[in-house]
DNA sequence: TGCAGAAATTGGTTGGACCATTGAACCACT
DNA sequence: AGTGGTTCAATGGTCCAACCAATTTCTGCA
C-alpha cells in the first residue's frame, strides 16, 4: 500500500462561506467594534442564503467572542475581525477542582514570567508610571484591609501584560481570570491566601525599572509559586477541594 | 437506541439551556469522546424545543471543538464534556505579518520554557523513552535533509507538552501550531532556517532526562531566541514581511 | 415641548419541508 | 466467499414562512 494524500474534499461549506464573505464586507466596510452590522435578514437576502444558515455562523462567531447579538436591537461587532484570523478555543474541564486551577497557575507562571521579562525591555516611562500607580493602589489596599485583594491585584498583573508590547498575554490571562477570581473569593479555608505574594509586586517592578528582564522573571515565578504554596495549603486543609 | 432522562426545558435563554441539559445528560450517560449522541430530532423531542434551537446549541459546541457533526451519520463527542467547563476563545487578528509571527513566538516561548521545567520535574521512564525516540528521528531527517524538518520538530515538542502533566500547554501551542508551519515552509528567504536551533532540541531533552528544571527551561529559551533570529533576519532580508 | 403609547425593527423560536450524505441491508454475479 | 451495485432508512444541512420578545423609533396627544 503506497503513501496518499488525498484530502477530503469539501462539498457544502455554506456557513464557512458566509463568515468569509461577512469577513470580508467587515474589512471593505472598515467596521470597527461596537459598530452595527447588517441585521440577519438582509444578510440572508444579499447572500442568497436561508437566515437559518446565517444564524449558525453568526452563532459561531458569538461563541468565539467577535460579535454580540442584542434582541431587537442588532448584531454588534466586538473585536476586530479578519480575513486570517486564528482562532484557539480553549475548553478546560474540571474547572472547578483543585487539579484545574493548579493547571491554569501553570500557563499563568509561564506567561507572567515572559511578560514580566518583555516588560522589563520594552516598559517606557509612561509604562512604569502606570504600573507603579496601580502597584501604589495594590499596596494601599493592602494596608488598608490588611490582606491580598484580587481587582487591585489583577490591575496591576494587566498593566504589566499591557506594557509587554504584546496583545496577547493579556487576551489568554484575561480568559482564565474568572477562574482565579472563584478562588480568591473562597480561598479554601486559608485565611491569609496570597498574603505572601504581597512583597514580590514591588520587587517585580522594581526589576522591570531596572530594566532587568532576567531579575523580572526570577521574581514573578518567586510570586507564582507563593500562590501555589497557598493553593497546596489551601487544598490539604480541605480534604476535597470543591465538589461545590 | 437506548433510553434517556432528559426533563423538558423551562423557559427563556433556551440554547444556553439546552447545552446544560446536554452536558448534564452526557455525564450522566458516562458519554467519552467518540461515542455519539441522540440525534437532533430527538433531542429536539425530548427537551421540547425546536430543532433549530438544538441546532444553534450544537453549532456552538461544534466551534468549541467539543463535538463533530457528521452528515448522514450523527453527532459525535471529541472531548469530555462536564457542567464547570470553562471556555477561553481566543482569537489572533493579523497572524499572518511579521508583528503577529513574532508575537505568537512570544507566547511559544514563554510556554516552551515551562512546559520544559515542568517536564524536567514530572517525566517517568516511559515519558522519557517517547521524548527521545522523537528526538532521536527529528535528528536522523535533520542529517538526511541536511536541515530542519518542521514536521519531526513538532513532534518532539509536543511529546515534551504532552509529559508536562498539563494538558493546556498542549491545547494552547497546537492552536497556534498551523502558524507556526506556514512560516517553515516559507522560510522568508533564509536557506537555513531552523538550522540554529537543531542542537538545543538534544540539550533540551538533557536536562529533562537528568531532572534539571531550571537547565530545561534555560536551554529553551535558548532554542525559541536562535529561531527569533532566524525570523529577524528574514524580516531584514525581505523588507516586507507577508503581503502573501 | 414632553412624554406615553403605537408601530416598526431586529434577534429568538417554532414547525415543517426537502436535500445530501452516510451506512446498513440486500442482491446479483463471479 | 467475495466483489460490486442498488435500495432504503437515518441523520445532519438548508430552506421557508410564520410568530414571539425585546428594543428602537415614530407619532400624536396633553
Amino acid at each position: 500500500m503506497t503513501e496518499f494524500s488525498l484530502p477530503p474534499i469539501q462539498t457544502t461549506a455554506r456557513d464557512d462561506a458566509v463568515l468569509k464573505a461577512l469577513a470580508g464586507f467587515v474589512m471593505r466596510e472598515k467596521l470597527e467594534p461596537g459598530e452595527r452590522l447588517p441585521t440577519e435578514r438582509i444578510l440572508a437576502e444579499r447572500l442568497k442564503v436561508s437566515r437559518n444558515t446565517v444564524r449558525e455562523a453568526l452563532t459561531r462567531w458569538e461563541g468565539l467572542g467577535l460579535v454580540e447579538r442584542r434582541q431587537g436591537s442588532g448584531t454588534y461587532l466586538k473585536a476586530a475581525v479578519s480575513l486570517d484570523m486564528l482562532h484557539m478555543p480553549l475548553t478546560l474541564a474540571g474547572g472547578n477542582d483543585f487539579t484545574g486551577l493548579m493547571r491554569t497557575l501553570e500557563i499563568r507562571r509561564a506567561l507572567e514570567a515572559e511578560a514580566a521579562a518583555l516588560c522589563a525591555v520594552r516598559a517606557d516611562e509612561d509604562d512604569l508610571a502606570e504600573i507603579e500607580r496601580k502597584l501604589d493602589i495594590m499596596e494601599d489596599a493592602f494596608k488598608m484591609r490588611a490582606g491580598m485583594s484580587s481587582d487591585e491585584d489583577w490591575e496591576f498583573h494587566q498593566a504589566i501584560y499591557r506594557a509587554s508590547g504584546n496583545p496577547l498575554f493579556e487576551q489568554i490571562i484575561a480568559a482564565m481570570h474568572e477562574l482565579f477570581h472563584r478562588f480568591w473569593e473562597h480561598p479554601l479555608g486559608v485565611r491569609d491566601f496570597g498574603h505572601a505574594s504581597f512583597p514580590y509586586h514591588r520587587t517585580i517592578f522594581n526589576c522591570i525599572a531596572a530594566h532587568d528582564p532576567e531579575g523580572a522573571r526570577a521574581e514573578a515565578l518567586k510570586l507564582i509559586a507563593t500562590v501555589e504554596d497557598d493553593l497546596k495549603r489551601g487544598a490539604a486543609n480541605l480534604k476535597l477541594a470543591d465538589r461545590k
